[in-house]
DNA sequence: CGTATTTGACCCGCGC
DNA sequence: GCGCGGGTCAAATACG
């Protein structure tokens, strides 16, 4: 995905987040042996590149789930899809701690939907990346226990290039620090 | 004026 | 069947 070329992004806070668990975002996957270590892979790029970050590794369930999407799925909900697979989308979140919510990783995002957690103060967007026929997804949101950690979920692949230059990605990679990889 | 965001309504799956 | 929680749409609005 994107970290194109490994930065320096060195810059650790001086805090850091032990008792993360992403891994509550694994819920569903059970389901079709389709499993293809491929979006494992995916998710070991996420964190490729990017030397001396912490990983979090306390989750020891970062299974990837393992369930394929049909990418044309324009769901809406007058007409459902085909009907067919009612497989998960597999979705990859990694939190960060931050002040800003929306970390620019290169792409553009359109947000398209704020939703409140339950159990959480903060609320939830929703974000499509803006690219002609991508349909990859996005959703941040913030710890109500810890407002500096930011959850951020992708899910889908861009098939796209980067829109913007990677000079600033650089820049928020070493204002941020990534701690799970999957 | 074109594009992005806001925001309530709507859809859907699931549990009771 | 209904209510709830999570996700999405789309009209209105804000913004450059």
């Amino acid at each position: 995905m994107f970290l194109p070329c490994s930065s320096s992004a060195a810059a650790a806070s001086s805090h850091m987040v032990n008792s993360s668990h992403i891994a509550s975002y694994t819920d569903h996957f059970r389901s079709d042996h389709k499993t293809n270590g491929y979006y494992g892979d995916l998710m070991t790029s996420t964190n490729m590149g990017v030397p001396s970050l912490q990983v979090n590794n306390n989750n020891s369930e970062g299974k990837s789930l393992g369930t394929q999407e049909n990418r044309d799925d324009q769901v809406k909900y007058g007409g459902k899809k085909k009907g067919e697979k009612k497989i998960r989308k597999p979705r990859y979140a990694f939190q960060t701690r931050s002040q800003v919510d929306i970390l620019d990783d290169g792409y553009r995002w359109r947000k398209y939907g704020q939703k409140a957690v339950k159990n959480n103060r903060f609320p939830r967007s929703y974000y499509r990346c803006t690219h002609q026929g991508c349909n990859v997804k996005k959703q941040v949101q913030r710890l109500s226990k810890d407002e500096g950690v930011v959850v951020t979920t992708y899910e889908g692949m861009h098939s796209h290039p980067i829109e913007k230059s990677t000079d600033n990605f650089e820049h928020i990679l070493s204002q941020m620090q990534i701690y799970t990889a999957y």
